[in-house]
DNA sequence: CTGTGTGCAAACTCTTTGCATAAGT
DNA sequence: ACTTATGCAAAGAGTTTGCACACAG
């Protein structure tokens, strides 16, 4: 996203989210940089090296708030985790099996050319395409 | 896969495993009939209404036995579930969020016509299509 | 007999929840 | 003041593991 202060407290403001100090700092830290990828953990990690001090629990809750207010998304690629991507345009994703890295594919980059049959009385909600990787 | 008993017994003998009651029961539900997605809670509820004497901890144990022997795969949807799916060949899926429901996709209904640039040092291990939909 | 498989319960990991306290408006 | 957010610890879901006993070859 690559945010400015003032546009993330605008962020907050639509979301009718309160400007709490937490709050505003995971905001600037998610959408102040390039587009990311990151579970709850590292995220407080990462906090707590910036010596912010912060729960798991409210990583948990703020990162849940940001999902539903359209600034984040969840990729599911290993049983038992969840990533979440600053990165809320429809796109796609290598997953480095080694080290668990993520990384975004451009959705024009994957040409689907031909899709089955949806079942009728469904709708399309998205479409993922993972590629798993291994190095050689 | 749709096997007779005796090719089932044949699976186990490749594998490498040994013919308990509990190996067999499980290996008969999930191969004498068409492919299928499961879960290791939804198959134990089912061997039990079976009639079938068998731990959540051995279903959990032969289906990572059946996995690392190729007869099973694992297919990541949902965050915190794992869904085994008895279609071992490449392919695709619908999964239907309101009920949990996971639907093969063949490989050859979905076209890609362009990949994007694999990093170099990394070879494709995998390539999951997942089709999320929502009922009308 | 020997070694592998099984069931149970306990442990573990990741995530969510309840509740008292703290902070925002 | 009033309301919402936070932190902690406890609870929860799904899965894995350790160990004594049971069973297959």
């Amino acid at each position: 996203m690559v945010l400015t202060t003032s546009e993330i407290e605008k962020l907050l403001d639509n979301a009718k989210l309160r400007h709490t100090k937490q709050r505003t700092q995971l905001a600037k830290m998610l959408f102040k940089a390039e587009n990311r990828h990151f579970t709850a953990e590292q995220l407080h990690k990462e906090a707590q090296i910036a010596g912010h001090t912060i729960s798991l629990a409210t990583i948990y809750n703020t990162l849940h708030q940001f999902r539903r207010a359209g600034l984040l998304r969840q990729v599911i690629v290993e049983p038992g985790k969840v990533y979440f991507d600053t990165n809320t345009e429809p796109h796609h994703h290598f997953y480095i099996e080694d080290d668990g890295e993520l990384l975004d594919v451009e959705r024009n980059k994957v040409k689907i050319s031909t899709l089955p049959e949806i079942p009728k009385d469904c709708n399309i909600q998205e479409m993922d395409v993972i590629i798993r990787l291994r190095k050689k």
